[in-house]
DNA sequence: TTCCATACTTACCTTTAGGTAGGTACTGCC
DNA sequence: GGCAGTACCTACCTAAAGGTAAGTATGGAA
C-alpha cells in the first residue's frame, strides 16, 4: 500500500516519451532537426547511416506524433521540409542532457563494450 | 564543409547514451532504482509488466556497462540487490527531464495514438 | 523520346528485442 | 521425501524494427 503511494507520488512518463520518440533512430532525427527545417535529403545526409526507407517511416511517425510538421512546396522535382514543432521543441529539449551525456561518457562506454566484446 | 564543421563544433553523443540505455525496459529500470538499492523482486515489482527473463537481461547488461552493481548476499534463498552505480546516477540524471516531458504529456500522447489507431 | 532529381512506396528478408514455459541450484522446514 | 523461496538459465517462439532492392510519380531539360 505505501509502495503503492509512492508510484503515485512519482509518476514516471518515461514509456509516454519512449512510446513518441523510442527507437533507434528518432532521437537522433530530432537532435539534427534541433538547427531548423531540412529537407529530406538534408536529413539523410545528417543522421549518418540511415536507410532512406526508415527515415521515411520515422518522419512520417514523428509527424502523426505532431513532433514534426512536413511541408510539401509543391515542386518537381520534390520539395519537402521537415521542422520541428513547438511541441517536439518541448521534447528535443528533454534530449539535451542525455546528448550531453553521451558526449561526455563516449570514450569510456567504447572501452567498456570493447571489453565487454573480447570476452566470450 | 560548413556542413562538417558544424558537426564538428556540437558533436551528438545520442548514440552512445541510447547503446547504454536504449531499449524499451532499461529507461524504467533505472528510474525505478533511483531510490535506492532494491532486490530482484522488488525491481520486478516496481517495473510492471517486465518479464523475469527479461528483466534479468537487462539487469545483466547494466551491470556489465558499470550503470548498475549487482550485490549477492550469499543466502539461501538468494538474495540479492541492485544499485547505481556513481557513474550509473550520472546516467538517471539525464532520464528526469524526459520523464517529465512524458508525465506531463500523457494525455496529449494518448490522445494522438488514439486518433492515429482510429484511422486505418 | 530519354534522363534527371527528389521523395516516396512496396516486397521481401534479416536482425533484434521481447515473451512463454520449463527447468536448475541451494538450503531449510515439514 | 515434498515444498517453499529466490534468482537465475535454457529452448523455442513471436513481434517489432531495421535493411536491401526495385519501383513509382512528377515536371523539366536535353
Amino acid at each position: 500500500m505505501e509502495l503503492h503511494m509512492d508510484m503515485m507520488d512519482s509518476p514516471c512518463g518515461l514509456d509516454v516519451s519512449l512510446k513518441v520518440i523510442g527507437g533507434k533512430w528518432k532521437p537522433l532525427i530530432l537532435y539534427h532537426l534541433q538547427g531548423g527545417p531540412a529537407r529530406f535529403s538534408q536529413v539523410k545526409q545528417r543522421v549518418v547511416g540511415i536507410s532512406e526507407k526508415v527515415l521515411i517511416q520515422q518522419l512520417r511517425e514523428l509527424v502523426a506524433m505532431n513532433v514534426l510538421i512536413r511541408r510539401d512546396h509543391q515542386r518537381v522535382p520534390p520539395m519537402v521540409d521537415y521542422a520541428l514543432t513547438p511541441f517536439g521543441e518541448t521534447l528535443v529539449e528533454t534530449l539535451r542532457p542525455l546528448c550531453e551525456w553521451g558526449t561526455q561518457n563516449r570514450a569510456r562506454v567504447a572501452a567498456t563494450l570493447a571489453s565487454a566484446s573480447s570476452q566470450p
